[in-house]
DNA sequence: CTATTTACGTCAACTATATTGACATAAATC
DNA sequence: GATTTATGTCAATATAGTTGACGTAAATAG
C-alpha cells in the first residue's frame, strides 16, 4: 500500500465513464445553457446574502434575524403563522431568533386587537433603522445592476424572478408585495 | 402584571414611529422596486433550492453534498483548491461532505499528474447520475421560466444573473463557466 | 356552558453546515 | 537543505434548522 491508498485516492473509474455522463446530462437536460443559469443563480445568491452577512455581523445576528427582521418591518402587524409561512420554517426555530430580536430591542410584540391570541409583530424604531440599512444594501445592488443592464432588459428582472417562484406560491407572494406595499405607503 | 407583560408582549412604542421609518427607509433606498426585487430574488431562491433538496433526501445528502457534487461534476479533475475558491467555505467545512461522497462512492479522487500534492476529483457514474438528476430537475425549473416569458426577456435572464455576482467575481465566474463548457464538451 | 380548536410558547434532543485555531505530512520549489 | 504549498485532521464552537411532546390562553362550536 502507498501513500496514495492510505489518502483514500484511487485512479478514477475511467475518464470515459464520466465524460459520457457529462454528455448525457447535457442531452437529458436539453442544453447547458440551462445549467449555466443555474450557476448564476448560485454564485449572484451568494454574493447577494454576502452584503448584508457583514453588516450583521456588527450586530452579532445572523440570516435567520435579518429575514425575521425584514418581514417585520416590511410588514408590521405581522402574526408569527405569517411569518412561518413566509420563512417555511418550525416556530421552533423562529422562536430562538425572534426572542433574541425580542430581547434586543429590535422586535415588538403586542396582542392582537381582534383575537388576543396573536402576537402581532413590529419592528422598534433601531429595528427599523436595521431593516432600512440592511435592505439599502441589498437594493443598491439592485439599482447598480439595472443601471448596467440594457434598458429593454430591466423590466424583465422581476418577471424572471416572479416566473422563478413555485406556482402554488405565487398567490401568496403576490399578496405580501400587495400587503407591504399598503404598509409602507412609499415602498 | 397582567398575562401579556408576562409574555413580553408590550405596546408598540408608536405607530407613528415604525411608519415614519418605514417611509425614511423608502425615500434612502430610492424606491420600493428595489425592495420589492429583493424579496422575489428570496423567493425565487427558496424554491429553487427546494426542488433539489427534495431528491437529495433520498440519499441522506444535502446541500452542501449537492454543491460539492455539482461543480466536481461539471469541471471533473476539479483539485480541492479550485472547489474551496468557488464555494467560498473552509477546507475542514468541505472536508467533512467531501469525505461522505467519497465513502458513498460518488467522487473518486487521485493524485494529480503533475503536482502530485493535488488531489483531482472526479464524479463516477453512480455521481454523475445524480448530478445529472439534481440538474434536470433546476434546468427544468430554468427552462419552464423561459417558456412562460416574453421572448424579449429570455436572453436578459443570464444578463441580470450575471450583473447580480460582485465585480470582483466576475472573471473567476466566466472563468469557471469556460472550464466546465470545455470540460463537459456538451453543457 | 362546556368542549374543542386555534395561536402561540417551550423544553429537549438531534442534525447539518459552517467557523477558528492548531498541528501533521508529503511534495514542490527556492 | 530549508521553505512553501496542497491537503488532511482533531477539537471546540456557533448558527440554523429539525421532530416530538407538552402547556396555556383565547376563540369558537355544540
Amino acid at each position: 500500500m502507498d501513500e496514495l491508498v492510505a489518502r483514500k485516492i484511487s485512479e478514477p473509474p475511467s475518464v470515459a465513464a464520466w465524460r459520457n455522463a457529462a454528455v448525457e446530462a447535457a442531452a437529458a437536460t436539453g442544453d447547458g445553457d440551462a445549467l449555466e443559469l443555474v450557476e448564476l443563480f448560485f454564485f449572484a445568491y451568494r454574493d447577494f446574502v454576502g452584503d448584508a452577512d457583514r453588516l450583521l455581523e456588527n450586530y452579532g445576528f445572523g440570516r435567520a434575524h435579518h429575514r425575521v427582521l425584514h418581514f417585520v418591518n416590511r410588514r408590521p402587524g405581522l402574526t408569527i403563522a405569517a411569518l412561518l409561512d413566509i420563512l417555511k420554517i418550525t416556530k421552533q426555530s423562529l422562536n430562538r431568533v425572534l426572542k433574541q430580536l425580542l430581547e434586543a430591542g429590535f422586535v415588538e410584540a403586542r396582542a392582537g386587537v381582534v383575537d388576543r391570541r396573536q402576537r402581532l409583530l413590529y419592528p422598534t424604531p433601531e429595528g427599523a433603522t436595521l431593516a432600512r440599512d440592511l435592505a439599502a444594501l441589498q437594493s443598491a445592488r439592485f439599482r447598480k445592476v439595472m443601471d448596467e443592464l440594457p434598458p429593454a432588459a430591466r423590466g424583465a428582472a422581476s418577471k424572471f424572478l416572479f416566473a422563478m417562484i413555485d406556482v402554488g406560491e405565487r398567490e401568496r407572494v403576490r399578496a405580501h408585495l400587495a400587503c407591504a406595499k399598503a404598509a409602507g405607503a412609499a415602498t
